[in-house]
DNA sequence: TGGCTTACG
DNA sequence: CGTAG
DNA sequence: GCCA
């Protein structure tokens, strides 16, 4: 350490009553020692020519602490200075920030098996009503998405946040079997398997497929013939289930975010597209939704009255496809309609872009670390009390405090 | 031991 | 209770 | 399930 920081510890120490050398002699029974290696330090007492087999080498947490209780406390380990070697075992390999939102998420993914599982565990809490297992497992996935090499070793793994026992535990058997056996059960339980089937329609969510599932529902006929009432959403879904979820596979859902350079003249226009969509015979399927959203003071303009203020369209489009000739000329598509004011532009972008994870992550970041609160409408700051402005994802990311992820990068 | 994103139906 | 990312 |  610097010789002023060193004077001002032995000072300190001769005032608790310990006995301070100013050099290594006989009589020394501890040495203290910085951010120094314990190798370094032997290498350092060798070259003093004295017999050093007896003496103590600690770091300096022991002398902060024995100078705390104004005596010598007892040595524990993580006072003893570590080895080289073993700080090279206990370095971690790559740092991972703990918020998918503070790093970088290709689609390139050097751990899928692991991830496949972890994610699958995830599929499962959330199919038995306990979210926070879930997202615990999806942070978990989440982390090895971004790691930038394969896993081989669980010695690679410390260090990395969100990866608990469980995890772990997961990790360790399938590089060790190849599979994980607690994924390999879950993925073949016939209750997974019915409640994924019936999640798959849209407009049913876990609790509705558990309640199904009770009754002894495990098939889309037997939900058919059981003659449950089935909501519109629900019916549609049934309807275009199997386009639906190939969907999922082939090719994405499809956002539309509209909006208008002139504040304000984007109102009704939802309504205007809806019912040309309509006319056109794109919508097999469509709910609107208001907007509800006011701020308090301060927040972006906004007439009194909402009533023409629809900002979402959930619908289903038929999508015609020449190349589909036999029976079915045309395929189902979720396709949904965003209307935001230019005010709330840049939020909408950035609340609708994804993954899902990401967006989570982002608002827990911001009410847990920065104490504000993040929608897909606007960003506010509860300590200054008052909304922040952005004409893009860069200012939305700086008022945040986060360096910016693109969006390929968000895939977390 | 509580919290786990936030808003819309 | 469901939807969205 | 993981973490503050």
């Amino acid at each position: 350490m610097g010789a002023s920081r060193r004077a001002f510890l032995s000072q300190l120490g001769r005032k608790k009553g310990f006995q301070v050398e100013d050099s290594f002699s006989d009589c020394v029974t501890h040495v203290i020692s910085e951010n120094n290696s314990r190798d370094e330090v032997q290498q350092w007492l060798k070259s003093q020519h004295k017999d050093h087999m007896s003496v103590k080498l600690l770091d300096i947490s022991w002398f902060t602490e024995s100078m705390r209780a104004a005596c010598p406390v007892e040595i524990l380990d993580k006072h003893k200075l570590q080895d080289v070697q073993e700080q090279k075992e206990e370095s971690v390999e790559f740092l991972i920030p703990s918020y998918a939102c503070q790093r970088r998420t290709s689609l390139e993914n050097h751990n899928a098996s692991f991830t496949d599982a972890l994610s699958l565990l995830a599929e499962n809490a959330e199919l038995n009503n306990e979210e926070g297992r879930a997202v615990a497992f999806r942070r978990a996935a989440a982390v090895l998405k971004a790691f930038p090499v394969k896993v081989t070793s669980t010695a690679q793994l410390r260090g990395l946040p969100c990866l608990g026992e469980h995890s772990q535990r997961v990790i360790k058997d399938i590089i060790e079997n190849g599979v994980s056996s607690e994924a390999e059960s879950t993925m073949h339980s016939e209750r997974f398997k019915a409640l994924k089937l019936l999640t798959g329609i849209f407009g049913v969510g876990a609790k509705t497929a558990d309640r199904w599932f009770k009754e002894g529902i495990r098939s889309l006929t037997q939900l058919v013939n059981s003659g449950h009432e089935l909501k519109r959403d629900q019916q549609a879904g049934l309807e275009h289930y199997y386009d639906l979820n190939q969907g999922k596979i082939t090719g994405h859902d499809v956002d539309f975010l509209i909006t208008h350079p002139d504040e304000g003249k984007e109102v009704g226009l939802m309504p205007k597209v809806v019912s040309w969509l309509t006319a056109q015979g794109f919508l097999l399927y469509q709910k609107t939704t208001r907007n509800s959203y006011l701020e308090k003071e301060d927040g972006p303009a906004q007439p009194s009255s909402n009533m023409d203020r629809f900002e979402r369209c959930l619908s289903i489009f038929k999508l015609e496809k020449p190349e589909m000739k036999i029976d079915k000329k045309w395929r189902a598509v979720r396709v949904d309609l965003v209307v935001s004011p230019m005010s709330q532009f840049a939020f909408a972008v950035l609340g609708w872009t994804g993954s899902k994870l990401f967006e989570r992550e982002l608002r827990r970041w911001a009410g847990q670390v920065k104490s504000m609160s993040l929608s897909s409408h606007a960003l506010y700051d509860n300590k200054q009390c008052k909304y922040l402005r952005a004409t893009s994802e860069e200012e939305i990311f700086a008022h945040l405090g986060l360096e910016y992820i693109p969006p390929l990068e968000r895939n977390a």
